[in-house]
RNA sequence: GGCGGCGUAGCUCAGUCGGUAGAGCAGACGGCUCAUAUCCGUUAUGUCGGGGGUUCAAUUCCCUCCGCCGCUACCA
């Protein structure tokens, strides 16, 4: 029997489970299933992300260990999945301790290897944030940085820790991808991935000896490991990397690792030269999703437009949420979310068709037969054709999901109800129902229509699991499979249940989510107007300062870097205008700063806001100079 | 700035290895009554982002411009 194995990322505990986590997770739910039908014998791992500072902080806020964070959240995790029937095989925790001990093992391994090896990382420790400062934060009068978070002056620290010696794998990470050009998928993703390493790949650092809440370096207790390396290795000691098994070795590589598209690089680049380090096989196959926008816009904690699954729970079934999901975003590319398309899919492929099919058709096995087919019955020519049909219908859908296209197969399979809906109007079994003599025309075509649904009900079962069962038991069915489906001659069905309540705008928007809802939408609309209110504008600082020094960027042909005196602190800055400014025609000038621009490094070196300046169509600026008299940091308002 | 992708009906998108375009949803009209006011049929709408070129013929190939997205950079 070949074996498939699949897995999700695992999920960090600092985030509620919210779409992006269902999408994923459901994903590889829907191709396990679908590879169990074709005969694999399928693993299926997921988990959650447990150790870093991030988890360590936000447990100290809550006054509780960060295993009891890490817990809590691993129980709403947990919790979800079995609402969606998500039939995980593993559900690994970085915190346990078969994990623990198997990312030593590796480590060890790159160790003794020389691929892992002792160094140091100089730098500027902070210690009222607790955090290290940037090599190129200004100095203080004695040689010190001074943290640009805080304003103190911070010490120097040379801190040991262990690096990968990734730069070693550049080429053969290279080679590796134009060997195999599926590797990454889509396509796009496999270029980002080479045009980034070809650019050259530093050593990783992947110990931390501040980061108390995580994995210690195998015989340094000083020492935790990064919390990407001990993530990353989810994937192997999830399947007992650590004991090297039985389990291991029949399951290993991966057939395929289900990542979003901002881990990329870690799964593309860092995990397979750990793999390669380890002489270990590198996954098959990494498929890219992109993210579920919400009306359009990315969502995230900060605009607080996240989409919590349980909303919909609280009207539709699980399947509905699966269907969705599958039906509506292709692979790669964003898909859009908003509620009102939500409804919409729902209510017009699965309430109006699939569902509407099979209570019509039972509904008429009830009235006409009394729920029992009691003749063997001959099929027609056109019964034959829809046998047909089917069959191409199938093959079609199959080849698409064996791409993990499941949007596109679940759009044929829609197709094919249509069809039927077409068949029933056109042979108008009401009429036959109405004489004797039809009888068995009629128990054909009924007859007929039930050997497709089943048949279309095993293509569908992947993805809506909980319907499909409920099909079968409708059906009196058992099989499981793909193929034309025949219940045989005579064989009785029970009444039909609703399976898809149909959701009016009503009733999803009128309780509290749809206003939340509808608030959000208000807001857009002003968004999209272009306006914004002055609260708004009031976050961004700007104040006078004063240049009391500049000088050219070294090898660099645009870029200048200013010392300036804000007012409150004296700061560095970078900016592109070095084609159009000289040293000297700026030094000493008053100029306008915005001083709560998030620092970014350019050239190495960390500007700490941004100088305002008009520019023309050829982007060329024009820098506002301060009269001499303007106090420095005066606020502009 | 560099590399890549995209721009097709009101909406979501498919498609054309060159012969002036489709599907679903929403809309309009009609039909049926087995069915969850469901289903079936008919039907409107597009200068296929703008401009230029190659060609008998371009939405499809080439150039250029505009707009959007991703990655990246000496953008901030």
């Amino acid at each position: 029997m070949k074996k498939f194995y699949i897995t999700t990322p695992i999920y960090y505990v600092n985030d509620m489970p919210h779409i992006g986590h269902t999408y994923t997770t459901i994903m590889a739910d829907v191709i396990k299933r679908y590879k169990k039908l074709r005969g694999y014998d399928v693993f299926f791992l997921t988990g959650t992300d447990e150790h870093g500072q991030k988890i360590e902080k936000s447990a100290n806020k809550q006054n509780i260990t960060p295993k009891e964070l890490a817990d809590r959240v691993v129980k709403r995790f947990k919790e979800l999945w079995e609402i969606l029937n998500i039939e995980y095989d593993n559900f690994i925790r970085t915190t346990d301790s078969y994990h623990m001990k198997g990312v030593q093992k590796i480590f060890k391994k790159l160790q003794n290897k020389g691929d892992i090896y002792p160094g140091e990382y100089k730098g500027h420790y902070c210690i009222s944030c607790e955090s290290f400062v940037s090599d190129t934060a200004k100095n203080s009068d004695n040689g010190n940085k001074i943290c640009p978070d805080c304003g103190k002056t911070t010490e120097k620290v040379t801190e040991k820790c262990y690096f990968f010696r990734l730069s070693a794998y550049r080429d053969k990470l290279l080679k590796y991808y134009e060997k195999h050009p599926d590797f990454i998928s889509p396509k796009t993703r496999m270029n980002e991935v080479t045009s980034f390493v070809k650019m050259g790949l530093n050593d990783l650092s992947i110990s931390r000896s501040t980061v108390k809440w995580g994995i210690s370096v195998p015989g340094d207790s000083e020492q935790t490991i990064y919390v990407w390396f001990d993530a990353l290795t989810n994937y192997i000691t999830g399947i007992n990397y650590y004991k090297e098994d039985e389990m291991f070795k029949k399951y290993w590589p991966a057939d395929l690792h289900i990542i979003g598209k901002d881990i990329l690089r870690f799964h593309a680049v860092f995990w397979p030269a750990f793999l390669m380090a380890a002489d270990i096989g590198l996954p098959k196959k990494e498929l890219v999703h992109g993210w579920w926008l919400k009306d359009d816009k990315k969502m995230s904690k900060s605009t607080g437009n996240v989409l919590d699954p349980k909303i919909l729970l609280e009207h539709f079934n699980p399947d509905s949420i699966r269907y969705f999901l599958m039906r509506e975003a292709s692979i790669g590319s964003d898909g859009n979310f908003s509620h009102q398309g939500f409804i919409d899919r729902i209510n017009t492929d699965l309430t109006n068709d699939w569902g509407n099919l099979i209570s019509r058709t039972g509904g008429m096995i009830e009235k006409y037969l009394n729920n029992e087919f009691k003749l063997s019955v001959k099929y027609s020519k056109r019964e034959e054709q829809i046998k047909k049909e089917y069959i191409t219908l199938e093959k079609n859908v199959l080849e698409s999901f064996d791409n993990y296209q499941y949007n596109k197969g679940l759009k044929k399979i829609l197709g094919f109800i249509n069809y039927l809906n077409k068949y029933i109007v056109e042979t108008e079994p009401w009429n036959l129902a109405k004489s004797e003599e039809n009888r068995e025309k009629l128990n054909a075509i009924l007859k007929t229509l039930v050997r497709a649904i089943l048949s279309i009900n095993a293509l569908f079962s992947p993805v809506i699991p909980e319907t499909s069962e409920k099909i079968k038991k409708i059906f009196n069915f058992s099989e499981s499979g793909f193929g034309w489906k025949d219940p045989g001659e005579i064989f009785k069905i029970n009444k039909v249940e609703q399976l898809f309540p149909r959701v009016s705008n009503k009733d999803f928007f009128s309780n509290k989510n749809g206003e939340k809802e509808k608030k959000m939408e208000d807001e857009k609309i002003s968004e999209d107007e272009g306006l914004i209110n002055f609260d708004y504008f009031k976050k961004v600082e700007m104040v006078v300062a004063k240049i009391i020094d500049v000088k050219k960027v070294e090898n660099t042909d645009k870029l200048l870097e200013l010392i300036v005196d804000a007012g409150t602190d004296k700061r560095t800055l970078v900016a592109g205008i070095a084609q159009y400014y000289k040293v000297e025609d700026l030094n000493n000038k008053k100029i306008i700063i915005v001083k709560n621009l998030k620092p970014i490094k350019l050239r190495g070196i960390l500007s700490q806001g941004m100088i305002l300046a008009a520019s023309d169509a050829n982007g060329r600026p024009y820098i506002p100079i301060i009269p001499e008299e303007t106090p420095v940091g005066a606020i502009l308002k």
